[in-house]
DNA sequence: CTGAAAGCGCTTACAG
DNA sequence: CTGAAAGCGCTTACAG
């Protein structure tokens, strides 16, 4: 394996100098710059990041820590902020903590990793979130108090697509949440419901809770669309938690007679990219994943590399008008 | 930040003895090993891989090469993948190389992982490969030449499918590829599928090929799904070359006033998750993700730490019938 | 069974 | 502008 003293040695260097030239330094001078680098594409040979992490106490690398991997939204953000942190030298790993929890944690631990990204919903140990802040990792969407928050503004879209479906006609409404009483309301997106649901003089808005955490969202879309047809057929709209559970819900009332959007509309959340060549094509609620993944790559790696301080950033939710919403039948 | 010299000092034994502790050397006395653990614990102290990594020169870091990021089948092989690496001490890196691929490789070769598992069909650099070979990078799934490779026999699977849609009374039948004409029959899929519709008499049998290779399945089901419905208006049953694309196929024929299973039948491959939630749920060709993902991961692994011999494992895909396909009308 | 020592491949002050 | 030297936090023969 070639190594930078073999490169110092041909170069007739020494190794500082061809670490100041790999690493751009301006103070090497032209001409033995040109020599060193020669040298290198001639021996092939390629830095070893992992003693340069050593040294520096850094690991340009970056964690994401994913809970439900079947669902593609988290995966949808993920490639945007992997394409932007790889542009800055950072690389990127996913863990997938609904399974095997305790061990992921120890190896994100272990790894000195120097950001990480929660899209998780549940709750850490607080000891490994401590010994991660005592290492210095940035932290992206845990407590605001421990790092940068990049959430939701669900208001006017929730708003928009209720007064959308209520100006239809709709009067019977329905709410598929993979929450539980208590989540729902402490969620974002429950609140608006219920807050834009009280303004609007519906005739019937129901909410349907979940309580089986470890459920898919498609399953809890079926399961809890399963308990609408029998206690509420007359719903003529459901919103969904997001589009899995969209899906799932319109499976389960299509196989209970119930045609979308001709029997009844149906509204997601998250605009996976599936949602859009569905037939029918599915109303979501959007926000824009592309900026999302950018502004948490960038907002970590200014973090580590400038000390840059913690923000907090909201993004407002888009409605996305599609097929599966249609004015009621007579 | 606490390091294993403290721990040394603090239990009074050697930095030595505090790593063979931690790395369960079976050589150390058990009342001496049992107060190095407790001094472990009560200073919070955690291991720094990276520095361990540098000395053993392994890096317990695999990394996942996927092209197409918004077909959800990479992900879920890659989630059993992370799932069995993980309680053996590795963790998985995935590299979305559909962008940016020489900054990403760049980052590969010199972090220094110990494996990497290739899910695109494109071509890399010579160099590329050389360089992780030298560094002895196990490979699985580039050629076979260079390390394990885990193909699927689609035969009976093909035949299967095929045999039931002829049964069922389909004459007229297409392909939908994202191959173009010479991929098509390298592939494994088109090769069985024009075999098997040679020897079942067939009216017409069409394929389509695709020539934009960086478009995405689904949109690639779209557009070939157009050309059919122009040139082919008889075709009862449509073959496409994975799950994603048959669901834009379906939709581009439900716009073009084709319903499935009612008026065309379609066929994906892949069996991702999505497939079977959907209405109609997707007939597909399946392969066992979660043996392959295991399988993969072991083999690795196995290869790293005991020098394993490079495998050629195939996995038998079958047939799942489901409700997107239909007998055609008379 | 255990400690002292060398070394993994880098970076970074510090002299000169 | 450049080289010699120290050191990042570990592991691993090697004595004893």
């Amino acid at each position: 394996m070639v190594t930078r003293r073999e490169v110092a040695m041909m170069a007739g260097v020494s190794e500082g100098t061809v670490s100041n030239v790999i690493n751009g330094k301006p103070c090497v001078k032209p001409e033995k710059r040109d020599r060193v680098w020669e040298i290198i594409h001639q021996l092939r040979y390629v830095p070893n990041q992992t003693a340069r992490n050593l040294v520096t106490s850094r690991s340009s690398h970056i964690g994401i820590a994913i809970y439900e991997t079947t669902n593609p939204y988290h995966m949808e953000v993920a490639k945007k902020i992997e394409e932007t942190a790889i542009k800055r030298g950072y690389i990127v790993s996913l863990f997938m903590l609904d399974n095997n929890m305790p061990d992921k944690l120890k190896a994100i631990s272990e790894r000195r990793l120097d950001g990480l990204v929660n899209f998780m919903t549940n709750q850490y140990p607080d000891e490994f979130i401590e010994g991660l802040k005592e290492r210095g990792t940035v932290l992206v969407n845990f407590d605001a108090s421990v790092g940068s928050v990049f959430s939701y503004d669900y208001r006017a879209a929730t708003k928009e697509l209720l007064e959308t479906v209520h100006r239809m006609g709709h009067r019977d409404i329905a709410y598929i949440s993979n929450f539980d009483e208590a989540g729902f309301m402490a969620d974002n997106r429950g609140k608006q419901f219920v807050e834009t649901t009280a303004a609007l003089s519906f005739d019937r808005v129901e909410i349907y809770y979940n309580h089986d955490f470890d459920a898919p969202s498609d399953e809890i879309g079926q399961t809890l669309a399963k308990k609408l047809l029998c206690d509420f057929p007359e719903a003529t709209a459901v919103f969904c938690t997001n589009d899995l559970a969209a899906i799932g819900c319109m499976r389960t009332l299509a196989e209970g007679g119930k045609l979308v959007p001709r029997d009844i509309s149906v509204i997601g959340c998250d605009d996976i990219n599936i949602s859009r060549i569905l037939y029918p094509s599915l109303t979501t609620i959007a926000v824009d994943k592309q900026q999302q993944g950018a502004d948490i790559a960038d907002n970590i790696i200014d973090r580590i590399e400038n000390g840059s301080a913690p923000v907090r950033k909201m993004y407002k939710a888009k409605a996305i008008l599609r097929e599966s919403v249609a004015p009621p039948r007579k």
